[in-house]
DNA sequence: TCTGGGGTCCTAGGACCC
DNA sequence: TCTGGGGTCCTAGGACCC
């Protein structure tokens, strides 16, 4: 089907693929047992719904549905809940990504259940086939289902994808955008509000003055355009009417690494929020070294509970830049610490906090001191303490200032599943007949 | 009691320079 | 009378994404 015009197409197609519910996906893997049934994952400290299985969402409970709110909803409906097990998903994300890659080596990782797929001199091929391919294997090696959505760019594929996975059935989960007729027709049928790019704000905006669908969107004057999203609207424009402007893009390396939580309850007293300040730069310190970068500055920030309109709000954030580039755990704790008491306010109830180093480095390029003694960012020490937590999974070993388990650090995680793939002493057993 | 976490990019405006 | 102008760098904040 489709392959009258397979020979005089362009020769540039993207393929968006993305995992189906993918946290609860991932769980679904280890528990084959809740296939067909409703799932739900939670957020940190097990707040808020964050992936939801089909039938979840069948039942109405919305993406954010506060879990206190819909625990007995759920409990009776038989909903299976689990905590977030971000490292889980993160392996079946790499493994995934791994997979994908084999078919195409031009892809690019979205996020931890996107890519982005180019096929270029693929003229020969059946894509839509191919994509089938890329699907069934998925499936096959990891057990997660995916949709693909394949179209002349990159905005188009999403909004291929889209298509794919609101008519399963229609398209068996893969749906190619290739003529002019089906671009159109796509626009037509795609809410503003869901375009890729286009969020609450804006769609609020165009919807204000009439445009409905993306293909009003892309009938608007760049002028206006222009004016109200600045040069991004108006690639996406160009984008959405099947002109390539947006490429595939290969981040060589990430450009900052965040660590924050909300607290379960508030805190006041300074001492506790030293504490998880240190914890945050343990973690994303140790990140950090992982992806073999170093950082030349850091943020801090703390604020109190917005969503609570009678407290006393504040919020601040402190930005430091070192004079040299470091990943040393030690060394961020001490400029992250100095800028912690400067915007630290007694007499205000905090309930989130953390830190992000952003200028990041590869670790070969680093900027050094002008009188770095070999020793100044401690990597031996690093390496120990990272080798050590490493093989234990979690931070066992840590600074003096770091907050511990027992003071409650520990976020709230009541239904966490194993780290099947990640955690030698919480492998799956397997039974041989 | 209860409200996620981790990212990216763009723009406007100020400081400063010649 | 009539407030120069253009360039760069930096930062804060907005908007978006999953």
């Amino acid at each position: 089907m489709g392959n009258s015009n397979l020979h005089n197409k362009k020769s540039i197609v993207y393929g968006l693929v993305d995992g189906n519910n993918f946290y609860v996906s991932c769980e679904r893997v280890f528990r084959p047992d809740l296939n067909g049934k409703p799932v739900v994952v939670l957020s940190n400290n097990d707040g808020v719904v964050i992936s939801r299985s089909n039938e979840a969402k069948a039942l109405g409970i919305p993406m954010g549905a506060l879990f206190f709110e819909y625990e007995e909803f759920m409990k009776k409906n038989g909903v299976k809940v689990f905590s977030a097990n971000f490292p889980l998903y993160g392996d079946m994300s790499k493994r995934m990504m791994n997979i994908l890659s084999e078919f195409t080596p031009d892809i690019e990782v979205y996020s931890i259940d996107e890519a982005f797929l180019k096929f270029a001199g693929y003229d020969f091929v059946d894509l839509r086939e191919y994509a089938f391919k890329i699907k069934n294997t998925v499936w096959k090696y990891i057990g997660i289902p995916v949709g693909i959505g394949l179209a002349p760019t990159k905005s188009l594929s999403k909004v291929a994808n889209r298509i794919a996975k609101k008519f399963p059935e229609k398209t068996g989960g893969v749906y190619y955008i290739d003529s002019e007729e089906k671009i159109v027709k796509a626009l037509k049928w795609l809410p503003v509000e869901d375009v890729w790019g286009i969020g609450r704000r804006l769609s609020k905006r165009l919807n204000a003055i009439g445009v409905r669908t993306a293909y009003d969107f892309t009938q608007l004057p760049d002028l206006w355009i222009k004016k109200n999203m600045g040069v991004t609207g108006l690639r996406l424009k160009q984008d959405l009417l099947g002109v390539p402007v947006l490429e595939l893009e290969h981040l060589s390396h990430r450009k900052s690494i965040a660590t924050s939580r909300t607290f379960d309850r508030v805190y006041s007293d300074k001492e506790t929020l030293q504490e998880y300040i240190s914890s945050f730069v343990a973690i994303a310190a140790h990140k950090l070294r992982k992806h073999k970068l170093k950082a030349n500055g850091l943020v801090v920030y703390i604020r109190t509970n917005y969503h609570n309109t009678k407290a006393k709000q504040y919020t601040k954030t402190e930005v430091v830049t070192f004079p040299f580039s470091t990943d040393s755990t030690l060394v961020i704790n001490r400029y992250a610490q100095e800028a912690f008491s400067v915007i630290y306010r007694p007499g205000y109830e905090y309930k989130k906090a953390g830190v992000v180093l952003f200028d990041l480095v590869p670790q070969k390029m680093a900027r050094r001191s002008l009188f770095d003694s070999d020793d100044s960012n401690h990597s031996e020490l690093m390496k120990v303490i990272d080798k050590i937590n490493d093989s234990v999974g979690h931070q066992i070993v840590r600074l003096a200032a770091q907050s511990d388990a027992k003071k409650g650090w520990k976020s709230k995680q009541s239904k966490l599943s194993r780290r099947y793939t990640t955690d030698l002493n919480e492998v799956i057993e397997v039974k041989a007949k």
